[in-house]
DNA sequence: CAGGTATCTTGACGCTGTCAAGTTTCAATG
DNA sequence: CATTGAAACTTGACAGCGTCAAGATACCTG
């Protein structure tokens, strides 16, 4: 049955996510609409209605999708604190953000307000949303020299305000705000120096 | 002539931007609509395109008197390097969240994406945003001791990475992902304390 | 084969931003 | 003071949006 029987399609969910993952890169955010995507699938525009309550779910599960991603690009990226840090640490950042610059649209999904605070998140967003935080505390924290910190610091809250460092240069990058690129590479690596700084490192 | 002459509101243009504040922070971003504000101002839906170009135009205004407010925060509150450093940039950092805390609609405004990327910002807009962070990056370049940087580092890139944080810890409060604020207390107080050392500094 | 259920469709409503064209008031000039 | 041109404001209309309600179709199970 690969045919023309077209009334029901089949794996309708999959195909909704797929084209409008396709439609959040082409038009932005602010052009993904679900009767675009109805149409864009070949479907009447009430039929995304049947596999996602609202359009607000729709995003919650792509994002989820975005999440995974990302969690996926960080776990690909060593940060054991073996051999020289500065350099692990560099390419961890830069394959944060570039994530984040190549996925510009999904990023601002992933961590926009219109999926956290407007509207209640998915439990399955939140679950992944949080696992992907707990994967990075858990690299950060791998890479802290024991004994190291100062009192009233510790490795969470260590990862917390680097995590905000990160998720800083991203924002200001994707909403155009930090324009030229080459800076951006710079203003980066001075983010990694700081955090070396506070790392304790020598490396 | 205070009195029933209506057809020429007067000073529609301020009018307008006064109850659009009031709408966003009502409503939300998402909330504010031309003629929601056009029947609240108590003037026809077309009215306020004689004042603003577009809706964008108006969001700009909006965003720019958020600058400016912005401005005068950061203004107030001192950042010299006499004396203990700790607790004035800890202050300092202190009334830069609470404003975006107390006013979320209006740093997502001033900071979003729509203004920024999709829409082009205007050159008023343009010129106080970057006003207001030539005085961040003028106030950080004071703290900054003299020939304490490592190579490769310098005031105006120190500047725009601390920056960046101070984006990211508002960000990740106003979208609602860092919930719990006495979390965030600590998470800010951890990220005072990386810029400190990375400032070289012992107070 | 019967009936129920999951899936998909069409119609309708109220909301949005904004183009076009008409109306009213103000300000300045003869 | 009268006239006229511009500025301010209004109403009508259109295409797009999310989604409620109700009807149509295909599949699956008894």
């Amino acid at each position: 049955m690969t045919g023309a029987s077209k009334y029901h399609h089949g794996d309708l969910r999959a195909a909704l996510l797929r084209e409008a993952e396709a439609l959040l890169r082409e038009d932005g955010i602010e052009g993904l609409s679900l009767r675009k995507l109805a149409e864009r699938v070949g479907v009447s525009r009430m039929a995304p209605y049947h596999h996602f309550k609202d359009k607000h779910e729709l995003l919650c599960a792509l994002a989820a999708e975005g999440f995974h991603q990302l969690d996926r690009i960080m776990e690909q990226t060593p940060l054991t604190g073996e051999g020289q840090l500065g350099p692990q640490l560099t390419a961890f950042v830069r394959s944060y953000l570039r994530f984040a610059t190549h996925h510009p649209e999904q990023y601002e999904l992933m961590f926009g307000r219109p999926i956290w605070k407007s509207g209640t998140p998915t439990d399955e967003l939140k679950q992944i949303a949080y696992g992907t935080f707990r994967h990075y505390a858990e690299k950060i924290a791998e890479v802290i020299p024991e004994g190291n910190l100062p009192s009233g610091s510790n490795p969470l809250r260590l990862a917390q305000a680097s995590w905000a460092t990160l998720h800083g240069l991203c924002r200001l990058m994707i909403d155009g705000i930090y324009v030229n690129a080459a800076d951006m590479e710079e203003v980066s690596e001075e983010s990694v120096r700081v955090m070396l700084v506070a790392l304790g490192s020598n490396t």
